[in-house]
DNA sequence: ATAGTATGGTTTACGTTATAAACCAAATTA
DNA sequence: TAATTTGGTTTATAACGTAAACCATACTAT
């Protein structure tokens, strides 16, 4: 059995990581509605992300207002698709 | 988003829910081959799977020498599929 | 003006968890 | 009978997820 790749393997990642397979952007504050989750955790998962290279999380502004918006990289799709992949062995899939 | 199970959440017990859906029995010198983990990583995830009430462990003899035997409990059977239906939406499946 | 509150985050401290190392008892082999 | 192997368990540690505390700026009410 492979391994799983720790970093992805990880609830809120995996959520934030889902949610940007999806769209082509979304900014800190819709993944925190949309996963539910503290300011504090989705910050700290972001950078580990980030630091992976599997996003990139650019800081802007709207107005006056900070922004932070994050994408996914073609290598952060490529360890996601991975990473499916190999959990469909340990769930019994196809 | 709802919740991943956090007991299945788990590289080594997913794997070990993972082989005994599939078989009737395996013992523990089965699991530590298949799964390539450690004897005691393992010892420790039985228990908390045992203690959870999603397998059994039995401990018993062949010969003169201990054999534990495991099996999985109907709630772990459930808990297993409702942990892969929960999965499916994170990993955009089906 | 300025005190208070909201927004958009980051940093830090803590408890939990996974994991390996150390250990143990019994059986086998040299 | 000493050493090794087998089949595990217990314990110590490091990494991890998480929330609480914090910070800067903007907005609102007095």
């Amino acid at each position: 059995m492979k391994e799983l790749n720790p970093l992805l393997h990880s609830q809120l990642r995996l959520a934030v990581m889902s949610i940007l397979m999806n769209v082509e952007e979304a900014d800190f504050v819709y993944l925190k509605e949309k996963t539910e989750s503290t300011a504090g955790n989705l910050s700290v998962q972001i950078d580990k992300l980030t630091t992976a290279g599997y996003i990139t999380a650019e800081k802007g502004f709207v107005g006056k207002k900070t922004r932070t918006v994050c994408r996914i990289t073609e290598q952060g799709r490529a360890a996601f698709e991975q990473y499916v992949e190999v959990l469909k062995d340990y769930l019994n899939l196809q």
